[in-house]
DNA sequence: CTCCAGGTCGTTG
DNA sequence: CAACGACATGGA
């Protein structure tokens, strides 16, 4: 990958295996909005984006070498290498092949953990636009103002300060009807420092568990937790798209979640997590 | 109009 | 334990 920094942007070409298209709109994150196709405004770790993709070039708008190195390489998870990756998954699990193949292009994201955590309370048994409405909304009346691209403003999405002081009808204004109580409760848990180093020196195990005493912190949204903003790559979230994706290629009857779980869990090991996800997207597209 | 959405909780067999 | 309904809102 080359890498060339001018006034206004950043160029950086031969950029493998990776899409900016496929990374947001594959479900992990929701505060970003597209503008054209394989071009989009990400809103992420107190910062704004312009970023567009034409084949394997992909330019950041408005940002600086250093805040790439500081912000966005990270972010992207550009420095992993996906084909090692992808490579290692295919040849271990042959049903994994088209949906890697259709989906070549995804990286998992290294999200803020607040917003994440938030984020996926939101999404329980709701669709992707909704909650990506409800995000947006939740930033734009109590988030800070990130700038303006084409005439429109952008929201970061609440510091863990304003979350705390929200209260449930504030959460209840935003739509999030049943789940407000649940957003209240996390925010209570939050500490300003709880950023991703909070977890990093816990395994797995105690970082989950941890989570899951949130009411209204369940095993799905857990894991999609430790997987797209605490970097445990293991994580396997099982929701009602991985569930029958995965009925549909490996058990071929109607199966609990905690079974596909530990069955994901088992089989794919450290890499549950690009597989949970490339799984996922592919099942729900098709 | 009906069905269902990146679930979780409390209750009931 | 495992299964089931309630929960709030709105897109398809």
């Amino acid at each position: 990958m080359k890498i060339t920094e001018f006034k206004d942007k950043l160029v950086l070409e031969q950029v493998a295996d990776f899409d900016v298209g496929q990374t947001l709109e594959c479900g992990q994150c929701f505060n970003f909005e597209k503008l054209k196709e394989n071009e989009y405004v990400v809103l992420a770790l107190g910062h704004l984006l312009h970023i567009k993709q034409v084949a394997d070039t992909v330019t950041m708008f408005n940002t600086t070498l250093d805040e790439y190195e500081l912000i966005w390489k990270n972010y992207f998870d550009l420095d992993r290498d996906y084909g090692d990756i992808k490579r290692t998954l295919k040849e271990a699990d042959e049903l994994l092949v088209p949906a890697i193949d259709a989906k070549w292009g995804v990286h998992i994201l290294n999200q803020e953990f607040s917003e994440n955590l938030m984020s996926f309370i939101i999404s329980q048994t709701k669709q992707i636009t909704q909650i990506k409405q409800i995000v947006r909304m939740i930033s734009e009346k109590f988030g800070e103002f990130a700038g303006e691209i084409d005439g429109k403003k952008y929201y970061l999405f609440p510091e863990i300060s304003v979350l705390k002081n929200m209260t449930q009808q504030d959460f209840l204004d935003c739509k999030t009807g049943f789940r407000a109580p649940y957003l209240v409760n996390a925010a209570a848990f939050l500490t300003p420092e709880m950023n991703g180093e909070y977890f990093s020196s816990k395994t797995y195990e105690e970082a989950k568990k941890e989570l899951l005493s949130i009411k209204g912190v369940g095993e799905k949204v857990a894991n999609c937790v430790l997987l797209f903003s605490l970097g445990y790559r293991n994580a396997f979230p099982v929701d009602v798209w991985i569930k029958r994706t995965m009925e549909d290629l490996y058990f071929h009857k109607d199966t609990r979640v905690d079974i596909i779980q530990k069955f994901g869990e088992e089989r794919f090991g450290d890499l549950g997590g690009y597989a949970q996800q490339y799984l996922f997207y592919y099942g729900k597209s098709k």
